[in-house]
DNA sequence: AAGTCGGGGCC
DNA sequence: GGCCCAGACTT
């Protein structure tokens, strides 16, 4: 008989609470984390805004990734109102690079709602911080129980981890019944707990860097008693993999292009999609079998509605996305003329390089900006030679 | 319930 | 190359 694809089953998930009325629990836990950890900079501060902005800038994201960008980011926006009145464009400038400017977007937006609403402060209230732009259950709980030392549950991917184990959940961790009972889980841990900021904290730093995805060292695990998957010897195994897609391949050409007084063109991102509010060089997918000068010449004539002859290549680079990737190629361009008439910007401007830098680009930019600098500052301004 | 949304560090 | 990370939002 025919095999029938479907997804895996759904282990069955444990009654809850098994670990209820177990102090000793949260005693272990607790005097673990009190014996030592990570000194992160969100962790020195009680002021709910730092805390907000560091918990965004976490989000997908690794704490050594987020620790510079943090510094810098609260450098320059001190407070709510600081934030809340500067340009976007600033805000995404020193989010650059750190992907998921979606976040960047919303906590922008966010900061204005707090001036405008609640007097610039962060509220103290779970359902109203939940209704921040940016801001769902995990993250308004963080906000609240590292700030105020609230008792909600904090469900990240190292508490879910964490608490799969436990319980010897072989799930993956996408699925909606599986994350019900994770806070269901959660909910019923932070309940016993003495402090509810060190548990919470405790459970992250566990699987930060004992309980990690790779290889867990269940022998500095301080609650490994309770834990059934190292019982059962399957901690390796827990979580499952998550399913994996087919990630597409595309082949992209953008141009440079100069103008007569030796600025180039740039392009601004859709506010809404992938890298939206990012400054961009025109450019798009190649069609078919056509040769990539020709891709860029047709995808600049269509997008803005100029007319361009593509000169030298600049260079070719490989970059990945979260669902696909990308191989790039990028060449110098003369403009031969035409306003731009952007299909699908927000907006362009003609810029000489030496001021490419003051705006925010994708990560798969970079490298095209660096060539254009080195070759800037080789030669006299205002000048390019196909 | 499934897709979208970046980039880096690690294997 | 694949995998995952202090998740949220849209459809």
């Amino acid at each position: 008989m025919a095999k029938k694809e479907s997804k895996p089953e759904l282990p069955a998930l444990p009654e809850l609470p098994i670990l209820r009325r177990r102090p000793a629990f949260a005693r272990a836990l607790g005097a673990w984390y009190g014996r030592g950890h990570r000194d992160l900079p969100w962790r020195r501060t009680p002021d709910p805004y730092r805390i907000w902005v560091s918990e965004i800038m976490l989000q997908q994201t690794r704490v050594e990734t987020v620790i510079p960008y943090y510094q810098r980011f609260l450098e320059r926006f001190r407070d709510v109102a600081t934030l809340a009145t500067a340009e976007l464009d600033e805000v995404l400038k020193l989010w650059e690079g750190l992907g998921y400017y979606a976040r960047a977007r919303n906590l922008h937006r966010a900061a204005g709602i707090l001036v405008t609403d609640h007097g610039g402060l962060m509220p103290r209230d779970l359902a109203a911080v939940n209704g921040l732009p940016g801001v769902g259950r995990s993250t308004a709980g963080s906000i609240l129980c590292f700030a105020h030392g609230q008792r909600h549950p904090v469900l990240d991917a190292n508490v879910k981890r964490v608490l799969l184990r436990l319980y010897a959940v072989a799930a993956d961790k996408g699925r909606p019944p599986v994350d019900r009972w994770l806070w269901r889980a959660a909910e019923i841990l932070v309940e016993d707990a003495p402090d509810p900021a060190d548990h919470n904290q405790a459970l992250m730093e566990l699987g930060a860097t004992v309980c990690g995805s790779g290889a867990p060292t269940c022998g500095d695990c301080p609650v490994r008693r309770w834990c059934q998957a190292h019982r059962q010897g399957r901690q390796h195994q827990i979580p499952l993999p998550r399913p994996k897609r087919a990630t597409p391949h595309y082949t992209i050409g953008v141009g440079v292009i100069h103008n007569d007084i030796g600025d180039v063109l740039v392009q601004k991102r859709p506010a809404d999609g992938l890298l939206g509010g990012l400054w961009e060089f025109p450019g798009g997918k190649r069609e078919g079998r056509e040769k990539l000068t020709e891709t860029v010449r047709r995808e600049i004539a269509e997008e803005l509605g100029i007319e361009v002859s593509v000169g030298t290549k600049i260079t070719t680079l490989e970059h990945a996305y979260t669902h696909f990737r990308i191989t790039l190629h990028a060449y110098h361009c003369t403009h031969l003329g035409g306003t731009p008439k952007p299909r699908a910007a927000d907006a362009w401007q003609w810029l000489p390089v030496a001021q490419l830098s003051d705006l925010a680009f994708p990560r798969a930019n970079q490298r095209i900006l660096e060539l254009l600098n080195a070759s800037d500052r080789g030669s006299s301004p205002g000048t390019y030679d196909p």
